[in-house]
DNA sequence: CATATAGTTCAAGCCGTTTTGAACTGCATG
DNA sequence: CATGCAGTTCAAAACGGCTTGAACTATATG
């Protein structure tokens, strides 16, 4: 499923690099950390951005030693992050020969991502709040206390939850549109 | 602005309601953590969300004290989420004759108060992103070191940003749309 | 098979946010 | 103008999510 490939990686041809103290370009750093936020935005962890814009501007197969020094997490962080991102698809996993630690570049874009995962979490969220609502409906209408009006103020709050879903389901329908060209944009520079 | 208006309390007929341990019917409380669940779903506090929806379900005004036994939140924390609720004018603040208590209503729908927030908030947060993105660039433009490949690199992910700036505004002017009714479905009970 | 290094797991700690409650201010009433 | 209740404020506590790092497991290599 997830290809093993054998990939040049760039690092090798740089022997300070395994020394050298992590520290990114200035650049890079603001890159990385707006990466971040968007991502954070969208519901995922900070550092789940920051990592695969690290490996996506680098454009190189890093090992979870150097993603550990240049953005400075921790060994477990990292194996927890690419762990996350791998299973999402967004980076992979590829082995070279002559080293014996695996290698991560960025594979796809994040928005096919943060769709993929807001679809199934999202949605079996606001859908729990309908089905309670709901409860909440036939409870009251069980209840012989209640009156018509409050039994027409939770069908309103239904609505609501509906339209919430409806809204978040147009949301990410526009954003597969919108973001269409996206595709290949992002495969285009590898 | 917010108006001051004299409204029937539904309390006042009747005398054991002071008294009572607050305790909500079943059906109430799941109702009103389902719209905590929503809420919070949007960005706010649930607690928001669940004074809003006490008051909505009831259609009568609830003095702080009330508000405050009915869903066991402390004195203070009622202070700040009536001010914050009425801030965002999905709550009315009324004063009755006999009683030397303020009393809070529900006035309009959740929606509006969760667009009005993400417009400024969430727009400010996006366009910041992108400003971000675009210092990188320019940073990494200046760097002689900088390879083309990596400006556009740079460059495809102030995309992603601006294709999420893009995305959230026509989700903002859906729901307005797709809530449209709303307006009057919220108002329409009262 | 021994050793070394890579990678994973998870309890504990850290940090930002929310809530509490006690002290305080303001206001109505006698 | 004294009393008591309503309402606000804010420092401290509680909470929740994320990260750390030490112990552990897996894997490559001689």
């Amino acid at each position: 499923m997830k290809g093993y490939l054998w990939e040049n990686t760039a690092s090798n041809d740089d022997p300070q690099k395994l020394l050298r103290p992590g520290k990114l370009l200035r650049w890079e750093t603001v890159a990385v950390d707006a990466v971040g936020n968007v991502i954070e935005f969208w519901g995922f962890k900070r550092n789940q951005g920051r990592v695969w814009a690290l490996l996506y501007l680098r454009d190189v197969a890093l090992t979870a030693a150097e993603i550990e020094r240049e953005l400075e997490l921790s060994k477990g962080g990292v194996s927890m992050l690419t762990r996350d991102l791998e299973q999402w698809g967004v980076i992979l996993r590829v082995r070279t020969p002559g080293d014996s630690a695996w290698r991560y570049r960025a594979e796809t874009d994040l928005l096919q991502m943060a769709r993929r995962v807001i679809e199934q979490r999202e949605f079996s969220f606001i859908s729990r709040i309908r089905a309670d609502l709901e409860e909440a409906r036939k409870l009251a209408a069980a209840d012989g206390k209640t009156t018509r009006a409050q039994l027409e103020r939770i069908e309103r709050m239904e609505t609501l939850a509906e339209a919430t879903e409806k809204a978040l389901k147009l949301f990410l329908k526009t954003s597969r549109l919108d973001v269409g060209g996206m595709f290949g944009v992002f495969r285009s520079t590898r």
